[in-house]
DNA sequence: TTTTACCAAGTTGTCGACAATCTAGTCTTA
DNA sequence: TAAGACTAGATTGTCGACAACTTGGTAAAA
């Protein structure tokens, strides 16, 4: 019992899948461009095996395409897949929230609001910091509060390393820092009062905002 | 060019995963057992990789779940699962409907009211047909009517499988015949007043509904 | 008796080689 | 010249064998 503390192994495609997740996502690997198996085995130092099964998990995750004897390409950005990957982040995280709303602990809605403190410090101290980072620790956490394990999995295993490579590549990170913080407050105030209707109506223009946030920017 | 209409070439591994997948959702391949590779790849008659990559696939459609260096198991299925991924279809299912209502062509609109009709006259004369094809073409076309190719692929590939699994197997086709059509007529007319907000709710709702019938069952 | 260490059988993970397929370029033919 | 067939090269799909790991049971030690 060597490894209990990790309480899952790690196999040699965990790890090749994880890295190569991490040069789509950040541009590393240019979107659109082709996966050459033979490529790719040589430059990560393990057979063509463990490739493919890295591919086909990438595949799963919406952010490679295959084609039967003709390879993998890392999916292209486009506006309309934007617009059409924020829809379903839409649908889901409302949903998420309104889950939360019924299914959070009173102690994980108190740390909720020692996050957004602790992030209103730092938005006053360093005025840019939030975007980024906190952001996304705030989607997070209400995703994971929902309790609905496919949910979960189905926005943090997916959906949101596709919405990252967007915002990576097409390089998001403008204002709508004080106008998101707020949003962020509201929703929280609705899921502490146990108000799931509200709480699901403000998520979900919470991301519809900044949808069109980025697709005027992109147009 | 001799499989030009296909269009898609398909493998082994394809017809591998297509085969196992309906073995699973039919309950050929009980819930929770485990996936031998060794077993399926004598059963199949195809070597260990081909069952692999169906494996993966079946995975990334949440119908079984892999453990490193333990092996693939087909998912369990349990009252709180079903209440999780009817929490989704709601979702993603209310969203294609808002979709639908935007971008649904009058044609594809058109054809929607005749597959009502056609389904009123079955069940005049037959009375049962409506639950089980029909209930799904109807849904079926919604989710293609929505034009969003991210979300039909979501529900398309991955979710309705699942749903299709569930149904199958805790044996789902009670009553609700007659009020679940009626509830297909209301959406469909919304859809074709164009009224998104209502498309939406109304298509919720009927997914509540169901699965609140089919909960009072399990209980 | 209980705990721990170890071993053996079986399963999954990884590898390199071969087979099947696609693609681009060349040549033939109308 | 343009359309189609063919060939060569490269890429992906499939296979069987070996390596690494897990698991259940046995035996030794407290």
């Amino acid at each position: 019992m060597f490894n209990s503390q990790l309480e899952q192994a790690i196999t040699s495609s965990d790890k090749t899948f994880i890295k190569l997740r991490y040069a789509i996502v950040e541009g590393e690997i240019a979107a659109g461009s082709k996966l050459s198996e033979a490529e790719l085995s040589t430059k990560y130092t393990v057979s063509r095996a463990v490739i493919r099964e890295a591919i086909n998990r990438l595949e799963s995750c919406h952010l490679v395409e295959r084609k039967a004897n003709v390879g993998a390409r890392v999916v292209s950005l486009s506006p309309n897949g934007l617009v059409e990957l924020y829809q379903i982040r839409e649908s889901l995280e409302g949903m998420a929230a309104r889950l939360a709303a019924k299914n959070m602990t009173s102690n994980e809605i108190e740390e909720l609001n020692q996050l957004l403190e602790s992030h209103a410090n730092k938005v006053e101290q360093e005025g840019s910091y939030y975007q980024e980072a906190g952001d996304v620790d705030f989607h997070y956490r209400i995703i994971l509060g929902c309790k609905n394990k496919q949910l979960i999995s189905l926005l943090v295993d997916g959906i949101y390393h596709l919405v990252r490579m967007y915002r990576v590549q097409l390089g998001m990170s403008g204002p709508r820092i004080t106008t998101a913080f707020d949003e962020h407050k509201h929703i929280v105030s609705a899921i502490q009062n146990r108000d799931e209707e509200l709480a699901e109506m403000l998520m979900r223009r919470h991301i519809m905002y900044s949808k069109n946030n980025i697709a005027n920017k992109l147009v």
